[in-house]
DNA sequence: TCTTCTTTGCGTTATTATGACACAAAGTAA
DNA sequence: TTACTTTGTGTCATAATAACGCAAAGAAGA
């Protein structure tokens, strides 16, 4: 090994994570409230320094558990944030990435490191420390871009579930109201949906059609061009 | 500052640029031959580690000065690649970038720690160092989608260019072919170019349509959706 | 049980976008 | 002068899309 490697000085390098939850038709985001300086008492992402034996995908499992409860996730890098002066302690760069989850199959519960932690509607995100304000916004226009093309989002939902729950998960992200006919074909066109004739337990005398990912799914790619009404 | 923040053992940062060239209707991408092991006299990616002050531009654009003698580049992140053994040396997380460049405005010359530094075209790369063989794969599928969703690419033509010459540019970035006429109709309707008058220099009895960059384009995104004829 | 309202599945239609291709004018080369 | 190539500008048949209708089935209320 390079004698000179292991004495470089260079930076901090840390995750920060934008935990998206979906819940009765409404998008959240998990927040700790933080316990110590810098940004104390203030709102910010869940986030960690990168060990030396980690991967990113372990280290943002180790952050989910020990601050959160939870883990194994959806995960995806979201983009590195930079700025010299975006951490009050010292340069450190910050590898965002973003989850989703069901928050009905956790209980959430603040680690030893935060006051509180708690879910916030995407409409109604206090002011953030550190530089996570923009990094939230990001990690909600990568979102809203990548459910266009790609399957996301069926993480938030049953394992089965009808037109009108996707339909409602779909609206919701991307913030519009869509046509329910044409969402219907396009989503059945793309093929990334099957029909299941199984009925979901706890729904007594509904029948309505019941749809499950379809795991099969040749390219892991499409086009939704959703537009909404009018 | 926490006492505890720089004592913070963690893994090294650096960036690896893929770094596209277009000229004479063909996209290349410069590789660095390496004078030192790991990978002596293997080819790579440019690269480096990044300083305790420096922003990631600032290291891209260092390290293009010092390695290759170019700087002030169009830049965008990539992706960051953290497998544990991705580099022989020690644990280095790699923030990648790519860039574009047209060639003949720059004299590319070999760093002090290169043996070489040459261009390859994107079709007849060599087996690559590290993980850059990955990266790089990573850069042009990159490159394939952004370029049809936002005007990318202009860095590699003069300020004024013909129809001809543009479309040249899409169907080597995308490796197809474009039917002309389909072609200029949705560049036009995407608006992001504009017709001028200005007759290019060195073109003695030809006058095909010139046409530069809208910088005052509104949106800086559009949906080209190019398909290849039959 | 009868009536009313909502939800769901499955259509149709007018409009727009797209792919494929024709043609003439102007430059280039022989 | 005569091909040949390049460039600008169309047309047209087809596909994709947005907007919307309608009937069947359950839910709700009397």
């Amino acid at each position: 090994m390079n004698p000179e490697f292991h004495t470089y000085k260079n930076p901090s390098l840390a995750v920060d994570l934008v935990v998206f939850g979906y819940h009765r038709q409404s998008l959240s985001v998990l927040l700790l409230n933080r316990k110590d300086a810098p940004f104390k008492d203030g709102w910010t992402l869940p986030g960690g320094f990168l060990q030396m034996e980690e991967t990113l995908q372990q280290v943002c499992n180790r952050i989910m558990r020990t601050k959160i409860g939870i883990e194994n996730l959806y995960l995806e890098q979201l983009y590195s944030f930079d700025a010299p002066q975006r951490d009050p302690r010292g340069r450190v760069i910050s590898i965002a990435h973003y989850t989703l989850i069901n928050p009905e199959r956790f209980e959430i519960i603040a680690g030893k490191m935060a006051n509180d932690v708690q879910w916030f509607p995407v409409n109604q995100i206090p002011e953030l420390g550190f530089d996570h304000t923009e990094i939230f916004r990001q990690a909600s226009q990568r979102l809203k871009s990548k459910i266009l093309y790609h399957p996301v989002g069926f993480e938030l939902l049953d394992e089965t579930f009808t037109m009108t729950e996707l339909q409602a998960l779909y609206e919701c992200i991307l913030d519009i109201s869509i046509d329910r006919r044409n969402f219907r074909r396009k989503i059945l066109d793309a093929g990334f949906i099957l029909l299941t004739g199984s009925k979901r337990e706890g729904l007594k005398n509904r029948h309505p059609d019941l749809y499950k990912f379809n795991k099969d799914l040749k390219q892991n790619s499409f086009q939704l061009n959703i537009s909404s009404p009018q």
